[in-house]
DNA sequence: ATCGTTGTATTCAACGTTGTAAACAGGTTT
DNA sequence: AAACCTGTTTACAACGTTGAATACAACGAT
C-alpha cells in the first residue's frame, strides 16, 4: 500500500476544473456557480482530500501555530495554565504547541533563541532560570508573550501578577490571625529565580509593616518548587528547634508538602501552626485543611497572553512591550482558620 | 521595520556560493571543503538565518510533529503523561502537538478523522468518549497509537493496561484488610465509558472472589471524574445510611475528593473507611493519608507509544495492530493501613 | 594522452498551495 | 457594432527547501 498522496491537483482533474477553482471552493470564495462548487465537493469528499498545511504554510508564510514554553507540564499551575492558553488560543484560531524547558536555563536559551524558527508564529514564554542577558541577547523576531514579572525592557509584552503586593498580603494576612514566628518557604539562590525574590520582598515588606523582626532562620530555601522540596524544608524548621506558628509558602506545591509534613509528625494545621500558598491549585481546595492561598486569575493571564501575542503578530508593529498587570485574590481557607 | 526573511538564497549569495551548497552545510553533508563551510557559516550567522521548516517539511512529506490527544490537560493523570510523552518524543526527535478533546465525543471525533492531516506525522490518542464505530469509520490514514482499552481491532496500535485486573487486585486488597462494605466510585452510564466499564468489572469480580454480595447502592456514578465528583459521590454513599467501610475509587482524583468528604465529616481513614484509587498521581503520595493506588507505569506507556508510533511511521507497513500491555503495581499506602 | 575515480559544487525540478493578473463568457450600455 | 461591465474560471509564478543528476576539477592508474 503506497502513499497515494492527494493534492488540489488531482481533485481537480477528477473535477474537471482547474487547481484554482478548487482552492477557491476550499477556501470559500465567493464566485463560484454552485454547479462547479458541487462537483467539486463530490470530488473532494471521493478522494478524501486533505489540505497540507505545509504548503499552506509556505505560501501564506504563518502556519497558525503558538508555542507555549513552560518549565514542566505536570506542575499544576502550568498544567492548568496550558489548559486555558489551548482553549483562549482555539478561539484565535491558533494551535498550540507545547515545550518543556525543565527550568534549565540552556533549553530556555534554545527556546528564545527560536529554535522552531518559521514553525511557530508567536511564543508564549514562562521562564524561570533565564537572565536578563540571555533575553537581550535573543535575536529571533519571533513575537514574544513573556509571563512573570518584568525582567527586561526588551521589546517583549508581559503579562504579570504584582507579585510582591500578593506575597505581602498573603503574609499579613498571616500576622493578622495572631501568629508571631512566620517562616517562610521557597527562597532560592539562583539569582535568576525572579519569582522567588518577589515574594521574598513581599513576604519581608510585610514583617516590617506587622513590626516583627526578620529571623533568616525562619526563611527556608529550596531547590525546585515541587511537593517534596516544601516537605524537606518543613522538616528543617521543625528540626531546628524554632518552630514556626506559621508559615507562608512560595506556592501551593510547597505548602501541600509542609503539610505533609506537619501532619505527619502530629502537628495541628492551623491550630498549631498556620499555612498560606501561592497559586489556588485545585490540590489546595480539597487538601484536609484547604489551604489558603493567592489565587492569581489565571484565566485572565492566559487570555491576555494570546491577545497580546495576536495582536503582535497581525501587525508587526514594533510598538513598544506592554505589560499587563492580572487581578489576584487572596483565598482564605482552612489552614489559616478560616 | 518590515520583514527581511531570509532564506538559503540570501546566505547563498552572501557566501557566494549556489544554493544547494548552503543546504549541504545545513545539513552536515559530508563533501564539503572546510574553507566554503566556514564562509558558508559565517553568512549564516550574519544573517541570522534559520532553515523554514514549513518548506523543508513540504519537501520531505513530514513535518516531526506528533500530537498527544487528551481529554484534559490538567488532570494530573494526563499532564504527567503529556510531560513523559513529550520527552520521549524528544529523543526521537518529535515535537508534541498538544489537543484538548475535552472528553467531547465531537471533539475527539474531529481527531480521529484527521482534521490536523499533513501537519502531523502521527497521532497518539486517548478517548474518553468515542465509540469503535466512530473509530472504524477514520478516514485519514495517518498513524495512531491509541492509549487505553482496546476497543476496536482496526488497524491501530494500542498500548494498554490490564484495567480488569488491577481493579480487581485493588478490591481484593481492601477486602483482604478485613472490610466487609466495599464501595465502587467512578461508574458510568455512557456505554462508551470503557475505562469505567473495566474497572467496575475488576471491582466485581473481586467482590465474587471475596464470596461478598454485590450491592447496587454502593456503586455510585459519576458525571466526569474530577475532585468534585468523587466528594459529591461519597456524600451520597454517606448520606444513604449505608455506609461503606471502604471505597474504591475508579481513579485518584475521585479518591482524593472522597477523602476530602469523610475527613470534612469527621470519618476517620483508614480507621472507619478505607480508600484505594487509580492512577498514583503526586497528590495521593502527599495527601494525609497517603492514598493506595494502582500504579501503571507510566514511563512504559508514554515510552511504548511513542515507539510504536515512530516504528509505524518508519515503515508505512500496515503490520497489523500491536497491542502492548504495560504493567501496573498496587501501591499499599496509608489510605488502607499500609 | 586517455580513462577512470574521487571529491566538490552546481543546475534543475518538484513538493502543494495561493495571490495576481488575465482570459472568457454573457449581458448591458453607448 | 463597439465598448463596457459583471461574474466565473484559468495560467502562471512564487513561497524555501532538497533529491537527482550533472559538471568540473584534480589525481592516479593505465
Amino acid at each position: 500500500m503506497e502513499k497515494p498522496r492527494v493534492g488540489l491537483k488531482d481533485v481537480a482533474r477528477l473535477a474537471g476544473v482547474s487547481v484554482k477553482t478548487v482552492s477557491n471552493v476550499v477556501n470559500g470564495y465567493v464566485h463560484v456557480t454552485s454547479a462547479t462548487r458541487s462537483r467539486v465537493e463530490a470530488a473532494i469528499k471521493e478522494l478524501n482530500y486533505r489540505p497540507n498545511l505545509s504548503a499552506r504554510n509556505l505560501r501564506q508564510g504563518r502556519t497558525g501555530i503558538i508555542a507555549l514554553a513552560v518549565p514542566e507540564l505536570d506542575i499544576p499551575y502550568f498544567a492548568e495554565l496550558a489548559r486555558l492558553v489551548v482553549t483562549a488560543a482555539g478561539e484565535h484560531g491558533l494551535t498550540v504547541l507545547i515545550d518543556q524547558t525543565g527550568a534549565s536555563r540552556e533549553r530556555e536559551q534554545l527556546v528564545a533563541e527560536g529554535f522552531r524558527a518559521h514553525l511557530i508564529d508567536g511564543l508564549i514564554f514562562s521562564p524561570l532560570a533565564l537572565t536578563p542577558e540571555d533575553l537581550a541577547a535573543r535575536m529571533d523576531d519571533t513575537p514574544m508573550v513573556l509571563l512573570g514579572e518584568r525582567v527586561y525592557d526588551g521589546p517583549a509584552d508581559h503579562v504579570v501578577v504584582d507579585n510582591v503586593a500578593a506575597a505581602k498580603e498573603a503574609t499579613l494576612h498571616l500576622a493578622a490571625t495572631g501568629r508571631r514566628r512566620i517562616a517562610a518557604i521557597g527562597a532560592q539562590d539562583d539569582p535568576a529565580a525572579e519569582t522567588s525574590r518577589l515574594r521574598l520582598a513581599g513576604y519581608l515588606e510585610a514583617l516590617a509593616e506587622a513590626g516583627m523582626p526578620a529571623d533568616d532562620r525562619l526563611v527556608q530555601h529550596v531547590e525546585t518548587y515541587h511537593r517534596a522540596d516544601g516537605a524537606r524544608a518543613m522538616a528543617r524548621l521543625l528540626d531546628s528547634g524554632q518552630a514556626p506558628d506559621a508559615v507562608f509558602c512560595f506556592n501551593d506545591l510547597l505548602a501541600l508538602g509542609a503539610l505533609r509534613t506537619l501532619l505527619e509528625r502530629g502537628h495541628a494545621v492551623p491550630g498549631e501552626v498556620a499555612l498560606a500558598g501561592f497559586d489556588d491549585i485545585e490540590d489546595g481546595r480539597y487538601a484536609t485543611p484547604t489551604i489558603t492561598t493567592i489565587s492569581p486569575d489565571k484565566q485572565a493571564i492566559a487570555r491576555q497572553a494570546v491577545d497580546l501575542l495576536a495582536a503582535r503578530m497581525a501587525k508587526g508593529s514594533p510598538a513598544e512591550a506592554r505589560e499587563v498587570r492580572v487581578a489576584y485574590e487572596l483565598m482564605i481557607r482552612e489552614s489559616t482558620g478560616g
